[in-house]
DNA sequence: TAACGTGTTATCCATGTGGACAAGAAGGGG
DNA sequence: CCCCTTCTTGTCCACATGGATAACACGTTA
């Protein structure tokens, strides 16, 4: 492969290994994968990441700074309810692959868990930080903003495995559940949330194409 | 070691597989790791179980099998807000980190995740009959016990994620998440769960001293 | 007690793995 | 123009793995 910017292939590296992460798991990810994935030998990937706990410890903090990168200060411009329901519904179901793997691999792995704790909280902190201006705006009440938002996290959490992981319930049946929970939960009028289910679906990671 | 009756050998492996598939997670467990926490050679394991394959999706069969166990006819004969209570909080740490572990899995093996999917319906029937005698004795209501058992069941493995899998959360924690989320949603006059919690863990999977 | 079935062991093998290393190639600065 | 950094390759190694196989040992039955 043609010589690249380091700062480049280094990104290339990251991407083609979420996506096999998000194929095989943690676990069955190998450094000749990732290289067959990016097109390099892998020795390659060695020059960049010395040892494959490296390799998927920076793989998944990239992870965790790619779903956060999503501006939060345009999440604040938007109407509470849309972001809420835009909270609720967005994430892909490929990032979805890597999280529950990564709960999986979080007990025997101290920087994963790591990462992954400071992701958790951040989710709740930024859906607290919603249900608070849904308070304020009256479209909602909240006497326990941080309580509701942890509720709802692990409810999006459980139903996103019975969605992706079992496949047991379809799309529609699973944001109806949360919309369903979320609005019984903050007194927001029933329906709200469905007529303002987003769009858009967010990016996946990128393919070979490097920066 | 000395020679010992197939089925009860038999059941030692499948008990020793769990406890290792609990620890390292479906895609670390090696046959010689099996063998060494039975006391026996690796050779042995594959007498028994043709393949590694095989021998996971029968421990993991095994795995569902025991959770279902305890008898439905006893759950059946108990109060309702009891067996509530007892579904939403009894299952033990080693069996959550299994599930866990097989909910990654499943995507890429189709064998675990038909008996993933087995088994989460049936978790869900069994809440839905608890839903439907609590709302027959009074003690609760539920204009769809089918939906309010999803739900409930969503809410459980996600917090039971952020319990056993982060350690974002208390077990006390978690239980009154679930708790307060049952009481809202079923109209559980508030406490009522807090206070029928059971005392009694369930077992874990049998150590070495087979049956 | 001798023969037989089978649980059990001890090795052997091909393969895939993470990592190490030296030589080649592409670009940048003197 | 040459040199020098470093990106990139090809190859090598020690090791662990799943699986195969033959010999061994223990219990049962005739």
């Amino acid at each position: 492969m043609t010589r690249l910017d380091p700062a480049a292939r280094r990104e290339q590296i990251l991407a083609a290994t979420l996506r096999l992460v998000a194929r095989d798991g943690f676990a069955r990810v190998t450094l000749r994968d990732v290289a067959a994935e990016v097109g390099v030998v892998h020795g390659l990937i060695r020059h960049y990441f010395p040892t494959r706990e490296q390799l998927v410890a920076a793989a998944f903090d990239a992870a965790v700074l790619a779903e956060l990168e999503d501006d939060e200060e345009v999440a604040e411009r938007v109407e509470p309810v849309e972001a809420l329901a835009d909270w609720l519904t967005s994430t892909p179901r490929e990032h979805y692959l890597v999280w529950i793997d990564a709960w999986s691999e979080a007990p025997r792995n101290p920087e994963l868990h790591a990462a992954l704790t400071r992701h958790h909280r951040d989710c709740e902190r930024r859906l607290s930080r919603i249900i608070e201006r849904l308070d304020q705006a009256g479209l909602g009440t909240s006497a326990d903003p941080a309580s509701d938002a942890r509720m709802l996290t692990a409810l999006a959490d459980g139903i996103a495995v019975q969605h992706h992981a079992i496949g047991i319930v379809s799309r529609e049946d699973a944001d109806r559940v949360v919309f369903t929970a979320a609005e019984e939960r903050l007194g927001i009028v029933p329906g709200t949330l469905e007529r303002s289910r987003p769009t858009a679906v967010r990016g996946q990671w990128a393919t070979n194409t490097g920066a």
